[in-house]
DNA sequence: CCTCGCGAACGAACAGTGTTCGTGTCAAGT
DNA sequence: ACTTGACACGAACACTGTTCGTTCGCGAGG
C-alpha cells in the first residue's frame, strides 16, 4: 500500500484568501461604520481596517472620498419610498417624500453633509427626483416650477439634516441618529437673549416664540410654507 | 569734552516687536485669507503664518477652530444692511435680506459652510434675527410663524451659499467669490438624463426645465415660495 | 507549459489638519 | 526681590486624503 504524502503547495500555510474588493463591499462597509459611528468618522483608513486591508487598496475601486460619497449618498437615496402620482393628494405626497428623506438622513447620521450640493447621477437619486417631479407635475404644478422645486426641497431637507447632525455631533449627548435636544439648545438661546438687556427688543419680547418647538415642529412649519407657497406660486412660472 | 557711547540694550537688536495677538486680529486675518483662498483653506497654520506666529498661539484667545468660527460668521452677519420695517412692503423687505445675507456668503467664499447649524449668540448675527422678526411681525406675520421663519430662511440661504461654494470648488474654474457656473453643471446632467432611455421618462421629458435657469434664477424662486408660503400659513402658528 | 500584460492590492510616504503639553517670558502685585 | 497669571509658541500627537512604486494574480496568446 503507497501512501500519499500531501505536500503543502505554495498557499497551504496561508489563512483563506481574502474576498475580493468590490465597490457594493466598500459601501457596505461604509454603511455599517455610519450607522456605528456616524458618517463623519468614516476615512477611507477606518474603511480599510473594517475592510481588513490598506486605504490605498480603496483607489482601485473609487476615484476618490467624493466618489465614494456619491454612491453612498445613491445607497440612501434608494431605500426612499416613492408612491404613485395621486393627483388629489400632490401636496401631502411631497410632504411624505420630505420627511422620508430627512428620517434616511437620520438612520444614516452624518450622510446629510455627504449629500450637500450634490446633483444625482445614479439610480437611486435620480429615482426620487423622477417621483418628486411625476407628483408634482400629477398635481398640477407647471413642469418649470415642479423641477426647481427639486432643488428647493432637496436643499431644505439637506439642510436641515446636516444641522441636526452638527447639533448632535456638539451635544455628544444623544446616540447617532437621534434627534438633537432642540429643548436643551433653545433653553441655552432663551438664556443668553433674556440677558440682551435693550439691545434686542423684538428678539428678547418673542424669546418663548424664537425657543418653542422641538426639530419636527420648525420641519413641519417648513413643509407648510414650501408646498403652500408651491401651490401659490407655481402659475407664475412656465 | 565728554563722549556718550550708546550702549545697546538687551533688545537693541531685535527687530521691532510683534504686534500683540487679538481675537481681532486673529479675525482680520481671517477674513484676509478667505477672501484670496476661500475659508475652506483657511487652518489655524495657515492663520499663524499670515500673523508670523505659531499655531498654538491662537489657542490663548480662541477656544478652538469652532469658535474662531462664530467669530468669523459674526463679522459677516454684522456687515448686513437691516432696512426699517415697513408694513406694506414685509415681503420685499425679507428678501431683500435674504439676498443680502446670499451676497455676503458669496463675497466670503466658504464662509457658508462654517454657518452651518450656528445659531446667533453674538452682535452680528443677533442683529439680523432680530431686523427679520421686525419686519415680519411689522408685516402682519404671527410671532411664532415670523420665529420659526428665522430658522426656516437661515437654513436655505445656508444651504444655498453652502451648494454654491461646493460648485465652485468642484470647478475649480471661477474665481473664489463668484457664481458658479451653472449652465455647465446642467448641461452635463442634460446630457447624462437624455441617456437615460426609459428608466426615468418623466426626467427625460422634462430635461429641459430641469437644467433652465442659473442660480439666481433658483434662488429667486425659492424665495417666492417661501415667502408666498409664509403669507399663506402663518395664521395657523400663533 | 510559459510568457507577457494588465489590473488589483497595498505599504510607505507625502503634505496637510486641529489640538495639547510643556516651557519661557513678561508684567503686575505683594 | 519674589510670586503669579497670562500670553506666546515649539514639539509632538493622532489623524486626514492621496500618490507612488512594487508585487502578485489572472487570463490570453504563442
Amino acid at each position: 500500500m503507497r501512501v500519499r504524502v500531501a505536500l503543502p503547495s505554495g498557499r497551504a500555510d496561508r489563512v483563506e484568501p481574502k474576498a475580493r474588493l468590490t465597490v457594493d463591499r466598500i459601501v457596505d462597509a461604509a454603511m455599517e461604520l455610519m450607522k456605528r459611528e456616524g458618517y463623519d468618522n468614516v476615512s477611507m483608513r477606518s474603511l480599510a481596517r473594517e475592510l481588513d486591508t490598506g486605504p490605498a487598496s480603496l483607489y482601485a475601486h473609487v476615484a476618490n472620498k467624493d466618489e465614494l460619497d456619491q454612491y453612498v449618498i445613491d445607497r440612501i437615496s434608494g431605500m426612499l419610498e416613492i408612491p404613485d402620482p395621486d393627483p388629489d393628494r400632490w401636496q401631502e405626497q411631497l410632504k411624505e417624500l420630505m420627511r422620508g428623506m430627512l428620517q434616511l438622513f437620520r438612520e444614516h447620521p452624518g450622510s446629510a453633509r455627504a449629500a450637500m450640493g450634490m446633483i444625482p447621477t445614479m439610480e437611486g437619486g435620480l429615482r426620487a427626483a423622477e417621483g418628486m417631479m411625476a407628483i408634482a407635475i400629477a398635481g398640477g404644478v407647471t413642469p418649470q416650477a415642479a423641477a426647481w422645486f427639486c432643488d428647493l426641497s432637496a436643499a431644505y431637507v439637506g439642510a436641515i439634516a446636516y444641522e441636526e447632525s452638527i447639533w448632535t455631533a456638539r451635544e455628544n449627548s444623544t446616540a447617532a441618529g437621534e434627534q438633537p435636544d432642540h429643548a436643551a439648545i433653545d433653553e441655552q438661546l432663551r438664556t443668553f437673549v433674556e440677558g440682551m438687556g435693550d439691545r434686542f427688543p423684538v428678539l428678547v419680547r418673542f424669546a418663548t416664540e424664537l425657543t418653542a418647538g422641538g426639530g419636527d415642529d420648525r420641519f413641519e412649519f417648513g413643509l407648510d410654507v414650501l408646498i403652500s407657497g408651491l401651490a401659490a406660486v407655481s402659475k407664475r412660472y412656465s
